[in-house]
DNA sequence: CTAAATGTAACAACTTTGGTTGCGATCATT
DNA sequence: AATGATCGCAACCAAAGTTGTTACATTTAG
């Protein structure tokens, strides 16, 4: 699987977000965050982007433009950054659909299927139990 | 991600050849397993000596040559063969390394790995809990 | 010796991911 | 009203991963 840093740098960005409004500031820029992701500001606008969309941050735009939380970081969970920035299932199918004459071909798909929906339920679960304030807090605690 | 369908096929391989051999087959072909999975032969021989290496599966050359099962269905896992075919993490990390100088640049990294190490553990407990048994099972299961 | 299948390398087509450039739109401040 | 910083977005590119395909040497029972 071409695991991808999707999740990860969109949980720096929100860390970063709400840590700079903690320290007093109105809102953060992309150039900011990308600086501290070693990335592009375009990288980071598409992701916050897709984070608005699903109604975690805001953006404001002309003169003082930049980033705010739209919700407390405490009721942000990794699932809702997960489903916000990583469409689709973790198992794919097969590409050309299995021979139908066949015995395996013919019942593979909905077998999988349904062991694959109990897995991203689990998975689903594990990631709704960390929010972005356990993810900061973890981050504030590294040590030195 | 790129979701892939290696573990789809995997399952796939091994479901058959272990039918096939309860049929009373001693082997069974890679052209055989990819007619039914609609694939091509030289995929399912890759996937296969993943498999191999992993002592799941073994193989015979020359005459009479295929593939046959190392091992029960009932005592091989979906994280058995999750670990043979797919490499590495569910999460990336940055693809360059964050803003040291950055509180959160700093504590990300450790942060999300440790997050991280969770989920893909309770991801790797919920693939052990299902055998190719239960695969088969359910394969042989699906209606008409 | 033969035929059938494995083992493996090489390559192509396609997709995804992340990075980059460019530029129009926005808007508080002046 | 002009300005300048920033967002929004499209377009493009390079690198990597996935899958399919061809080719060919190797193996081995009969």
């Amino acid at each position: 699987m071409s695991a991808n840093s999707r999740l990860t740098i969109a949980a720096h960005a929100l860390a970063w977000i709400g840590l700079y409004q903690r320290q007093g500031h109105e809102v953060a820029t992309s150039e900011q965050i990308a600086t501290s992701a070693n990335t592009n500001p375009v990288v980071i606008r598409r992701l916050l982007g897709e984070l608005r969309k699903a109604g975690l941050v805001e953006s404001r735009r002309g003169v003082g433009a930049g980033w705010a939380m739209a919700r407390e970081l405490g009721s942000i969970t990794l699932l809702d950054v997960h489903q916000a920035v990583e469409p689709g299932p973790l198992f794919a199918m097969h590409r050309a659909a299995p021979d139908q004459d066949c015995v395996i071909g013919y019942g593979i798909q909905p077998a999988m299927q349904g062991i694959y929906e109990g897995i991203e339920e689990t998975l689903r679960r594990e990631l709704a139990r960390v929010t972005l304030e356990d993810v900061l807090r973890d981050v504030l605690a590294a040590p030195r």
